[in-house]
DNA sequence: GTCTATACATCGATAGAC
DNA sequence: GTCTATCGATGTATAGAC
């Protein structure tokens, strides 16, 4: 007896609640300060509970800091793939690009954790290169493989390589965000993101279309 | 007196050598393992000096950090506008443009110092931004801003927006550094340099020029 | 299972000898 | 000016009580 019908308090949490409280309170604390700046006193108060209940879910430092990071890039696969697309990629492709940029775009710059996120993947990519790895497998490639498909698809645009064409939409509105919001370059070289994207839809379909 | 005349075994180094030599091993430290997890001791050892001469140089570590970044950063500037170019902007446009990608790839590619400097000023970009408006200020909008006057006084090309045609251009290859290079992504993301360059300068540059 | 208490190393920074 | 020695704080990780 003893492990069902244990009852609890309603602040009590289950088992398999404090890990999510511990990852909770890993990613606030690893977003916020980096890998390095983070300390395993702090997650552990973040998370409400001790830095031995911390080490008894997660084996060490590192392997905390690599699940809450190989999570995060599942989330943002999910974000990008699940909920919005049945009907995303349908209309004239001048009018589909131009909203998944805007939409990317607006998405990217309004999410502060996003920023954070990037910066640690980067940030820490000469370290941890299997997350960085991780970031490549479930957000860039997916994107780059969908986008090319659907560009490769549509003949009437004419496209002669469609995956280099991909990288150039993504690389363009990547750079965007890492130069206005990441390195906060909008104070100083401020560019209307209507702009750009009007730039790069006009040079990825032909003005004939 | 005492002052000057002092004779000095050839290993030892004087007072403007040290201040280098610290710095030369902060580079190391900070760039192999980034701002929170490199320590002054080991910094001091690095340069072949005392932890407490380190801090007769420099008022402390965030001091010493910011002073290397905006050297960096200005050694960049000048890596990128002193030598090569007085007749690196000569020539045919589409030519010109392509000198540059290649040029510009191949040595962002090749330079895994430069890597480590991108790293940490965007992963570091959140906690420091003045280090970031530094790149901003001496890498980032030097060279948007010689592109952009160079598409602009090309009225042949018929380009309607320099600055936001250039933001494309520079994405482009940042980006492909960035996915490449610093986030591992050639192993699983294969792209020839050259595919990139060529759809980029077909796509700016009208065929019929 | 989860806590408190603690071991042991290392951190940034400085005092004081020379 | 530069060093050695050291301070107090804080780091990761674990032992042992409950």
């Amino acid at each position: 007896m003893a492990k069902k019908e244990i009852s609890r308090g309603e602040r009590q949490k289950k088992s398999a609640e404090k890990a999510e409280a511990i990852l909770e309170g890993a990613m606030q604390e690893f977003l916020a300060h980096g890998y390095a700046a983070t300390s395993m006193d702090r997650i552990a108060t973040a998370a409400g509970v001790s830095k031995a209940t911390v080490y008894s879910y997660f084996q060490d430092k590192e392997g905390l800091f690599t699940a809450l990071i190989q999570r995060l890039a599942g989330e943002r696969f999910r974000l990008i793939f699940d909920s919005p697309h049945p009907k995303s990629l349908q209309g004239e492709p001048r009018v589909v690009l131009r909203r998944l940029a805007t939409q990317g775009l607006d998405n990217a710059i309004g999410d502060r954790q996003f920023h954070d996120f990037i910066r640690i993947i980067i940030g820490e990519s000469g370290r941890f290169p299997e997350l960085a790895q991780a970031y490549v497998d479930n957000v860039a490639q997916p994107v780059i493989e969908v986008l090319t498909q659907y560009l490769g698809s549509h003949a009437e645009l004419n496209i002669p390589d469609p995956e280099a064409t991909v990288r150039v939409f993504i690389g363009t509105l990547v750079y965007f965000v890492i130069l206005q919001e990441l390195l906060h370059g909008k104070k100083m070289l401020p560019m209307e993101r209507d702009r750009l994207i009007d730039t790069l839809i006009h040079l990825i379909v032909p003005e004939s279309l």
